[in-house]
DNA sequence: GGGTGTATGTTGACGCCGTCAACAACGTCG
DNA sequence: CGACGTTGTTGACGGCGTCAACATACACCC
């Protein structure tokens, strides 16, 4: 029998349990992810999970966190790398937010459903959400040195802006809007509306 | 016993069993729903509800679909009543609909949670939504025709409005965004640069 | 290298859950 | 007044998360 090299150790279980977990999300959502389905899926039993995460939810939030990190490296990617203007950055940092959460709808529903993963507080993952944040306070505060969108609190303008992504990202995912609609063209006028919003303000009043 | 007026019928349970969660909902959650509590809540066994739906999904539909329509009921009060200018008619109603989260937040993620709501086709539901999005289609119209926001597909701008409002309630509700924010604020900034971005357009870009 | 302690995995059990089948009471209509 | 459909009850089943008791493997010290 060759097929497992540490025979009643794992090895890295917890890692496994993690991947394992992401995989199963993706596969049939949240709610077909069981500590006895996983832990059979890795080939072990239902309370080995017991001794990586104090329970299922702190399993969740795990895999929860991990998201956010795959999220960030996307996002941090397209904010500096991309070519064009600075404006037009901005623009594909909120395309590659809205892509990531259409190629992972299960997940990005974990990152940010309160209600699955319980009502406790869990700071690793508030934390994980922050990054992503102050990274976008970052890139707004940029382009209003530049001039391109104009001075305001910039984590008022971040929240603004993380709104309307999120917005049409949970919408689509929850197949809110008209699958025949053009998704790319909804995303550019989302993108196009916010950003002449947020460049000139004036009042839109009266 | 003058505690049961119908004995062994209740009435009309199927209505009582609607209004029982949704008031278990608001107090502990969609968690909170249990086929045995509600039946014990009601005075009625776990499987009296059995009789009036399918399963505990096509109740929690039900449910969602009462959120629907009292949201609607604001909604379309605050279009058609509210004073000022017709500019200012449409940011009220963006109001109305984030402060419609805000006070039921878990009768609001019931509303757009697939999760909980399994991965069936709710037609009721779809179309209780549905309602929702026909009336915003319908104020768009009119401000296009006074030449208030651009004439463009008013489907699309009412998505990118949408997008706006559910983004930011559904962050506020998840509380993602600081609670020291003040609200009131930031709900005044996603209006004004959401109006402003639909009246003028040009190009964003470079 | 043998013994010991700790980390890791297993098994059995408990209570809760959604749901179904069989049964019972109620109300209605001939 | 009797037959019958509607509505509610009870018992049972399998699946779930989790805990306690037990077993195994590895690491480290003499």
């Amino acid at each position: 029998m060759a097929e497992r090299d540490h025979a009643y150790h794992h090895g890295d279980l917890r890692a496994a349990l993690v991947e394992e977990a992401a995989a199963m999300i993706s596969e049939g959502g949240a709610a077909s992810v069981t500590m006895r389905a996983i832990g059979s899926r890795l080939g072990v039993s239902r309370a080995a999970p017991y001794r990586h995460f104090p329970d299922k939810t702190a399993l969740l939030v795990a895999v929860a966190v991990e998201g956010f990190r795959r999220l960030n490296r996307r996002l941090r990617g397209s904010s500096t790398g991309a070519a064009g203007s600075s404006v037009e950055r901005l623009r594909h940092m909120g395309e590659q937010y809205v892509r990531f959460a259409l190629e992972n709808p299960a997940h990005y529903r974990l990152m940010y459903g309160r209600e699955a993963l319980a009502r406790q507080d869990h700071p690793e993952l508030r934390e994980a959400a922050a990054v992503l944040l102050e990274h976008l306070i970052g890139v707004i505060r940029v382009h209003q040195q530049r001039g391109e969108i104009e001075r305001e609190d910039p984590r008022a303008q971040a929240y603004v802006a993380w709104s309307a992504v999120h917005g049409l990202a949970s919408l689509l995912i929850e197949r809110q809007i008209d699958p025949n609609f053009d998704v790319d063209a909804l995303l550019n006028q989302t993108t196009e509306t916010l950003l002449v919003g947020l460049r000139g303000a004036g009042t839109a009043t009266g």
